[in-house]
DNA sequence: AAACTCACG
DNA sequence: ACGTACGTGAGTTTC
């Protein structure tokens, strides 16, 4: 039997602090309560206990506070955005039926301590889970600590047993509280011995086994002990007797612990539905299937739902020419067109091939083309469906999915129940929804200024988006796989090699089997990143150059079955049988507003490497047709000085100098013409950076100088671009203001992480603010000259078609004649769909294949 | 499912 | 003192 007893408060600490803010539809913080049971969920799944509880600290004077004046006495208060979601967690386990033990006037680890010993008495296992040191001391045969630690927005948990603890720390686990005695603990207000940290601690530790040793020795003559901390240790002695009593657990507090009284299963009580409603926890009302409740709520709020009328034949065709007099019209299609949902703000039509049998091509036809305006959720998923059944529809005036992505950008999908809940108040599904989402939708993005980006943007590039897809790329299906083949001797040598220096053979896929040959066998300077185990990526990898053949080896490996798997296997595996790949671009997943493209993903095909290139070769224009390729240059740089108005950038661009070598030139303080390749080549590197947000560490890292240079590099190049520098403040300043950050045309994206306490998260937000607004209005600039160009090729009658978009390139396919025109357009459309300070110029070229046309 | 690695802009 | 660049998607291993 085991019981799990989590520590409420640290962990509702961890998960405050190591998580983004987050908050309910009505705007309370969340982050703490659901990181709580984030890691509760985790740890039930891991250990799978059978009883649980969770123990919290009270407000009040301690036991302990009382008789020690300064103890704990420095305790900063605690956030009011964590107060507020303590009660929020209790409610939280009550409804889960989880028992909590706050016993006044002890600490949350006396009670963690008690509930240990009472388990060990009923010959149970325990296992304590915290997120502090403290409680490490109780580690037993029959106890364990789970330990929570949060890194970069992810938790993750070390369990102790007396065997992990002895491996990290050298002793057992009841001299936790000797070292803590020694080196004290500021956080818990532990004075320890002045003069002696954790090195000194750990170390006197190591030797003497014991403080109680340790002053033994002190007190002895001889040298065993340095002069100089012997005095320490004597001057603190007394300090150290009292911390060792201040850092010991208690383990009999005065409560009934009784572990059969705490078992549990996952058996949620009814209003825990509404509580992860109220508080937007959809993510847990699936996973843990409270379905029922869901249930009972549909019915209750059945009363207030339009009525469903199942339309056949002949009512349909009626309805038809009805709803040829509404001005709008709600559209709804699951994955397929075998049924659709219409509603019209009276009653919801419910369209379907079983009810209408022949006839249905025919009433989707009619309904499609023309008439009433419809809205939609998911056009271009929609439009794909039409194209696929030869229906070309018009007449779109609204889609809920993409307003919800341009309101919101960082969720993670656009259910509509969920968008319902948000902007409607109510869960409302398929038509129905979609109709009450309108009028809130297009309101909140008129009032944020969003109108235009969604008109002249989003909703057409729909459109465009589907054409794309529906064309697809050629790919030679045999030099593809001929290319894949032609890896095979490559792989098969380097393995060979591999395991032949090595001594035996392993996976050398696996950074864990790896990690352990390098690091351990061949004993190669231990790669000093780690976070489950020793980090074997290609950066830590090019350190290791030249210190034993085997490095190159796995390099190269790792690259030759990137290639096969991914790029030669992978690709050959979704030509469908016109010969040609059909992407899927996603419009509402990036939180800068980029496109993403999936099934597969044609926008990280390899091109800088040699090898990786050739995989462009394979993607081919059509018998009679021609690729051209139009890449915009240095888009992201032109915005960056047109956006922070630095007239010496700006300049940069407008002689039409390389911004690289200008750059190099400022921040070496070089004539032009003297600056060396590497020269321009670190200072690509810092533009690049600045771009990014990075640090001196980073850029350091990145270009292998040490850091002093690298930020006199950072500090050079801010104090020639100073109208850079001051958009980096003004930018941030700005954003943690308005709590989000814009584009140039109005997209937004939410920075809650401006505000966040934790120091990482706050360093990310900012970064994140001087990036978004650049990355951002790129891809709106793009997506304007997508339409722009898709509705030229279209009025122009070409038979050219956009096939292809990567960011900052865009790929046409046409016949050989039309080339030299659409290449004009392509150029044109790109570079002069807006106008900035600085030119936009395109690079265009085209080939047969991918690889000549780029 | 998560972690790791690596491909792209 | 922290911990170290923005934005993606896919394949493989491991738990």
């Amino acid at each position: 039997m085991k019981l799990m007893i989590l520590d409420g408060n640290s962990i509702i600490n961890r998960a405050f602090y190591g998580i983004r803010p987050l908050t309910a539809p009505d705007g309370t913080p969340t982050n703490a309560v659901f990181g709580f049971l984030s890691i509760l969920q985790r740890l039930l799944d891991e250990q799978k206990p059978d009883a649980l509880c969770v123990s919290f600290d009270r407000k009040e004077k301690t036991f302990r506070h009382l008789a020690d004046a300064d103890y704990k006495a420095q305790r900063k208060p605690m956030p009011e955005d964590l107060a507020v979601q303590m009660p929020i967690v209790k409610e939280v386990l009550d409804a889960m039926g989880v028992r909590r033990y706050e016993q006044p006037g002890y600490e949350a680890d006396d009670i963690l301590g008690t509930a240990a010993a009472a388990c060990e008495r009923a010959g149970w296992d325990c296992c304590i889970v915290t997120g502090d040191k403290d409680s490490l001391q109780l580690v037993s045969e029959h106890t364990s600590v789970c330990q929570v630690k949060s890194r970069m927005g992810q938790t993750e948990t070390i369990i102790y047993t007396p065997e992990r603890f002895f491996e990290e720390y050298g002793f057992t686990p009841k001299r936790m509280i000797d070292l803590k005695a020694l080196m004290g603990d500021s956080s818990d207000n532990i004075p320890g011995v002045p003069g002696v940290g954790e090195k000194t601690a750990l170390e006197l530790l190591h030797r003497f086994g014991s403080m109680e040793e340790v002053y033994a020795a002190a007190s002895r003559e001889g040298d065993e002990i340095k002069e100089s901390l012997k005095k320490k240790l004597l001057a603190g002695e007394e300090s150290a007797k009292r911390s060792f009593w201040l850092a010991t657990i208690l383990c009999e507090v005065p409560m009934d612990f009784d572990p059969q009284e705490n078992r549990w299963h996952a058996d949620y009580r009814p209003e825990l539905y509404g509580l992860f409603k109220r508080l937007g926890f959809q993510k847990f009302i699936e996973k843990w299937g409270l379905k029922a409740a869901e249930e009972m709520v549909s019915v209750q709020h059945a009363a207030e739902r339009l009525p469903r009328i199942e339309l056949d034949d002949e009512t349909a065709e009626e309805l038809l020419q009805k709803l040829k007099e509404v001005k709008y019209l709600a559209v709804y299609a699951e994955d397929h067109l075998d049924a659709i949902e219409l509603c019209d703000g009276e009653s919801v039509y419910l369209l379907s091939w079983t009810g209408c049998g022949f006839r249905y091509n025919e009433l989707l036809k009619a309904l499609f083309e023309g008439g009433a305006k419809k809205i939609t959720h998911r056009l271009k998923h929609l439009l794909v469906l039409l194209h696929k059944e030869g229906l070309y529809a018009e007449n779109f005036a609204f889609d809920t999915e993409l307003a919800a992505y341009l309101l919101n950008a960082t969720e993670s999908d656009y259910d509509l129940a969920r968008i319902s809940v948000r902007y409607v108040g109510r869960e409302l599904l398929g038509a129905e929804a979609i109709w009450a989402l309108y009028e809130p939708l297009k309101n909140a993005l008129e009032q944020q200024g969003m109108t235009t980006l969604y008109e002249r943007a989003e909703l057409p590039l729909c459109e465009v988006l589907a054409d794309m897809e529906q064309a697809g790329f050629t790919v030679d299906r045999q030099a593809l796989y001929a290319f894949g083949e032609s890896l095979n001797a490559g792989i098969a040598e380097l393995q060979q090699r591999i395991w032949q220096h090595a001594g035996h053979e392993f996976n050398i896929l696996s950074p864990k089997q790896l990690g352990a040959v390098l690091f351990e066998e061949l004993m190669l300077p231990s790669g000093k990143k780690t976070k489950t185990g020793w980090s074997t990526n290609a950066d830590v990898l090019d350190k290791l150059r030249g210190k034993h053949p085997i490095v190159d080896e796995v390099l190269e490996y790792r690259m030759l079955t990137k290639l096969k798997s991914t790029y030669a296997e992978g690709l050959l595996k979704v030509i469908e049988p016109d010969g040609r790949i059909h992407t899927n671009f996603q419009m509402t997943v990036t939180a800068t507003g980029r496109l993403s493209s999936t099934e597969p993903n044609l926008q990280n095909i390899p091109v800088r490497k040699k090898l990786g290139a050739q995989i462009r070769r394979m993607f081919v224009a059509a018998p009679g047709m021609t690729l051209v390729d139009a890449d915009y240059s240095q888009i992201e740089l032109r915005l960056l000085a047109h956006i922070s108005a630095d007239k010496r950038m700006q300049e940069a661009f407008i002689s039409g100098e390389d911004i690289h070598r200008v750059t190099a030139s400022q921040v070496f303080d070089t004539p032009l013409d003297e600056v060396t390749v590497e020269m321009r080549s670190r200072a690509k590197a810092v533009n690049f950076g600045i771009v990014y947000g990075i640090s001196a560490f980073s850029l350091a890292q990145d270009i292998g100088v040490w850091p002093n240079e690298a930020k006199a590099y950072m500090e050079a190049y801010l104090a020639k671009y100073s109208g850079v520098k001051d958009y980096m403040k003004r930018v941030v300043e700005q954003a943690r203001a308005d709590g989000y950050v814009a584009t140039l045309f109005g997209r937004r994206r939410a920075m809650p992480e401006l505000k966040s306490s934790n120091f990482n998260m706050r360093a990310f937000g900012e970064r994140v603010a001087l990036n978004m607004p650049i990355q951002g209005t790129a891809a709106d600039i793009i997506k304007f000259a997508m339409v722009a160009v898709h509705r030229r090729l279209r009025e122009e009658g070409l038979r050219a078609k956009l096939i292809l978009q990567v960011h900052d390139e865009l790929i046409v396919e046409c016949p050989e004649d039309e080339a030299a025109r659409v290449s004009e357009i392509l150029k044109h459309e790109m570079e002069h769909t807006v106008e900035l300070s600085v030119p936009l110029t395109v690079d265009v070229q085209r080939g047969h294949s991918w690889a000549e046309a780029h």
